[in-house]
DNA sequence: ATATCATACAATCAAATGGTTGTATTAGAG
DNA sequence: CTCTAATACAACCATTTGATTGTATGATAT
């Protein structure tokens, strides 16, 4: 199994991508199909550039892929990075798990003198 | 059961406040215990008033909260936001797997004709 | 072959972001 | 009471972001 290690940069893409209205929208979208970009640009209220910018964010951030089709652009969501953010975010989760697990471990003392910090 | 209900905006910021490895330090940091504003600014390399403003917006993203401490501000993760920007991913998935379950449906047809979209 | 559609990309611009320093306020220590 | 530590907040600045328009290129359709 290839564990791939993100850097903080890596993560700072994957969230800021995930911090736009429209770029989650889209990432919906291609998750459902492939669309292409001119496609997705019909559906927003914004010119056709501003659109291709939102998916080369997303595509500098894993979230979604183009590939060629005639002299389409199909972009398609890529499932696994939205596991990999829920993975960052499980990390979040088990350090606070953590912290419970060592307040259970005082609170179960049988001699209650506090450890000196 | 209260169902929070997020904006735009409340996700926007949530992903964005998540989207810098300082300020997801200082969630970390105080999903394990409380720890005054002073404390965090001094294990960083800048200044008060910059540690000041990432507190302030993990703070309106809602991934901490602040509580007067004598002259100090203790600074606490909050595990729920944690938890509502999991279940924001989630709902991603469930889009993913909604489309594998209707590939399976088209797959399993007896009678191959395509629907008329 | 030509016109058109889909895309790429550069230049530009306003607004937001992430940092700084400086000043003010407030609570605790001496 | 006075000094200091912790915070709040304003003003400022450089960089990034999110949008625009304009120009160029490649693929399709006629």
């Amino acid at each position: 199994m290839v564990v791939l290690e993100f850097s903080d940069q890596d993560v700072n893409r994957l969230f800021r991508a995930l911090a736009d209205a429209t770029r989650r929208d889209v990432v919906r979208r291609t998750l459902v199909a492939d669309v292409s970009v001119s496609q997705l640009a019909d559906s927003y209220d914004m010119s056709f550039a501003a659109v291709q910018k939102h998916v080369a964010v997303l595509e500098e951030a894993g979230l979604v892929t183009k590939e060629p089709r005639g002299r389409e652009r199909m972009v398609r969501g890529n499932p696994d990075r939205i596991r990999e953010a829920q993975r960052l975010l499980d990390r979040f989760e088990e350090i606070w798990r953590s912290r419970i697990d060592r307040l259970d471990v005082l609170l179960a003392e049988d001699d209650p003198a506090p450890p000196d910090t």
